[in-house]
DNA sequence: ATAGAAAACTGAACACTGTTTAGATTATGA
DNA sequence: TCATAATCTAAACAGTGTTCAGTTTTCTAT
């Protein structure tokens, strides 16, 4: 009859569900995602425990969501660092330096982001998420750009040389997570001084046996292309 | 009165702490770390949970000692796959693909080394380990002879480039061990191409920022100093 | 207003976890 | 043989994720 009960319902299910992802983000940031349990959570929204699973199905779907929220807070925080930076290699430069800064502002989201393993789901469906769509589309458009520009090797496949520098990054975020470097050590100058190497090594003929799957940074250039057709 | 009883009861309890560090070992293996318990380990040797912690003062404690297992496994790994390497490029090369290499084939201790946080000794204690006083001394001596043969930029740091090196193939490995990776993609050609682009990085004249520590990589390059001495 | 249905929530339990402690058992030394 | 010392265990504590029977609350339709 009252056709608003309805709504008021999901609003009022979608408040809780908003809550106890609160709870959880709190919990997460300030204590870190291995000790967040559904008892604590549970006791900031002040429900019993049981009824989270009404919300979520499992602890893990919690993290899932956490997840989600850390890639798209990442893609903002990259985004932000490069949006007024012109020189493709530059921003290349400025964009990696941002991902790898993601790590010290955010420890947790990264960790659970690229780390962690005991949220299964995250491994299996981390192509999926929209961060790699948008974000490393840009990146690779700007090292075509430094291709065209010959500021790299021109036989480079861009897809290939993104992942690459990726890659790279996330090994010296995670030695800083990890704390694998003595008291004295700067993991922000390892970060600086691994990105040149590489970015140097690029300039050079190297070449790329690495083929980058189409449904992550392939798909993402057809996306570029698009954007660029959409601009035109 | 009776002089061996002493010993035979020391050897007793060696016996038996090797049979909970087996145990712990074959269920880390195949299990991997974050499912062995205590419990688990005490049925498998047939004593109660509580045995155990005369012979290790926490579970941490167990893990600390697969972890030292863990770098005297890796150390032996990468002088197996280096010691009929004659060139100091092509030895520093192999040596960084074998690091690389244990990840895979020791998924789990390679993850309790470089990656976990769950065991703080480990980090706290991590530079340390034996491991770095003879192997990266090792490491350094051919980044020392690729500058000297001018193969790599004069203006190297050895230390600092073996440090950055270092840590572009642990972000490798650690794409691999946490499956960021599409299921097509190979983290293999991914390891190749980046350790490639690193070198040919070097051969560039790049300036490292980065200081490594005294104790952990300049040490070493005294231990290769002793080490020239006493063969000469 | 009231009965019935549906949704929401809880208490208690299950099977785990690392760790501690008091007590029982066993081995040793005089 | 008897006290001492070493060794091991049962039980408990406080915590974990999760499930389920049952209660309370809310809504719908008469």
């Amino acid at each position: 009859m009252f056709m608003g009960i309805k709504e008021r319902q999901q609003r009022e299910r979608d408040r809780i569900r908003e809550a106890i992802l609160t709870a959880a983000r709190e919990l997460f940031v300030s204590d870190g995602y291995r000790n967040v349990s559904m008892r604590k959570i549970a006791d900031r929204i002040e429900y019993s425990p049981a009824a989270i699973y009404s919300y979520f199905r499992s602890k893990d779907d919690i993290f899932f969501e956490l997840a989600e929220e850390g890639f798209r807070k990442l893609a903002e925080h990259i985004v932000g660092a490069v949006e007024r930076v012109p020189d493709p290699l530059n921003r290349l430069r400025q964009g990696l330096l941002a991902f790898y800064g993601f790590s010290k502002i955010h420890p947790e989201y990264f960790e659970l982001m690229f780390v962690d393993r005991s949220v299964p789901q995250i491994s299996q469906d981390f192509q999926r998420f929209e961060f790699f769509q948008a974000t490393t589309a840009r990146a690779a458009a700007d090292i075509r750009a430094c291709i065209e520009r010959t500021e790299f090797s021109a036989g480079l496949d861009p897809a290939a040389a993104l992942h690459i520098l990726w890659v790279g990054m996330l090994g010296v975020a995670i030695i800083g997570l990890a704390k694998r470097l003595a008291p004295g050590e700067d993991p922000d100058a390892l970060a600086h001084d691994l990105l040149e190497l590489m970015l140097a090594g690029f300039s050079t003929s190297v070449t790329t046996t690495f083929v980058a799957s189409e449904c992550a940074f392939h798909a993402a250039d057809a996306l570029v292309a698009k954007d660029a057709h959409d601009h035109a």
